[in-house]
DNA sequence: TTACATATGTAATATTATAACATTACAAAT
DNA sequence: ATTTGTAATGTTATAATATTACATATGTAA
């Protein structure tokens, strides 16, 4: 082994993923929707999940490093699709108010409008959660 | 009685309350912080509400008349501090993350800075949740 | 009066989340 | 190689939050 690889091989900001984390991390990637964590554990029983704790100690860790997020109003958790979050956490999201489905916004220019506006308020704010409430184009339609 | 008294008597936007809704609503409006809804059940419990059904249905419907708001991320509950949420219905708190401390900023231009925001981003809107995680003024004190 | 919507009371239960505690895995330091 | 510390795990029990279901009452408009 050469002495290079052991000092690069350690990643900075990405702890390597507990089994545990990655299956719940798996699941939630391949999902087109927000999971319960009751769900979750659901689906992931054949793969040796067997208590609620277990979910939740893996949601909490990926919560943290970025790599999901929880909606609050619907207590499911999603896939982050947002390079930026590891990094700035925070989140907007768009939910439809009849069918519930939701989107995370990664736009980078709204994100800073929303910075840019707390400041201007003198508001220090170290990260926020902005939950825009919308009807969906499926719903619009139909 | 004349006729005028009862053509006017009847407000347009707001139904007088029944009991437990003003129980609820009196509760929360002598509350410096957010309350949860078995903390309420505890101390109306003299008022003579006996079951959670009693208080979620209340809370309910003060949410809808924009009297209160819920806290997503804490299941608590807010006396809304802001005449325009009857219209808008768009809330945004700073949250304290040391403390946990909630208080609703009322803000006309800040409201209308993040729909201008939504607006100009393609989205759109019907109202929006806000939430700001700070450290308050107590906190970066101490 | 009838009919309707809304609110109420009550019991049971579903759903979401955490506490407590014993054990295991792994990496860093010696 | 062994010790030590931190984080993760497994498991049981239970706490906290919220809703379903159903019977009854109340207010209001036709």
């Amino acid at each position: 082994m050469s002495t290079s690889e052991t000092s690069l091989s350690k990643k900075i900001q990405s702890p390597t993923l507990t089994k545990n984390q990655k299956i719940v991390l798996d699941l939630l990637e391949n999902s087109s929707e927000p999971l319960k964590a009751y769900s979750i554990l659901a689906s992931l029983q054949k793969e040796g999940l067997k208590s609620p704790l277990q979910v939740y100690r893996a949601l909490d860790k990926l919560v943290e490093l970025g790599k999901i997020h929880k909606i609050e109003s619907k207590n499911s958790f999603i896939i982050c699709n947002n390079s930026n979050c590891a990094n700035s956490s925070n989140t907007v999201f768009a939910i439809c108010e009849k069918c519930e489905n939701v989107r995370e916004i990664k736009n980078a220019q709204l994100f800073e409008g929303v910075s840019q506006l707390a400041k201007k308020h003198r508001l220090n704010v170290n990260r926020y959660n902005l939950e825009f409430y919308e009807l969906c184009k499926n719903c619009k339609t139909n």
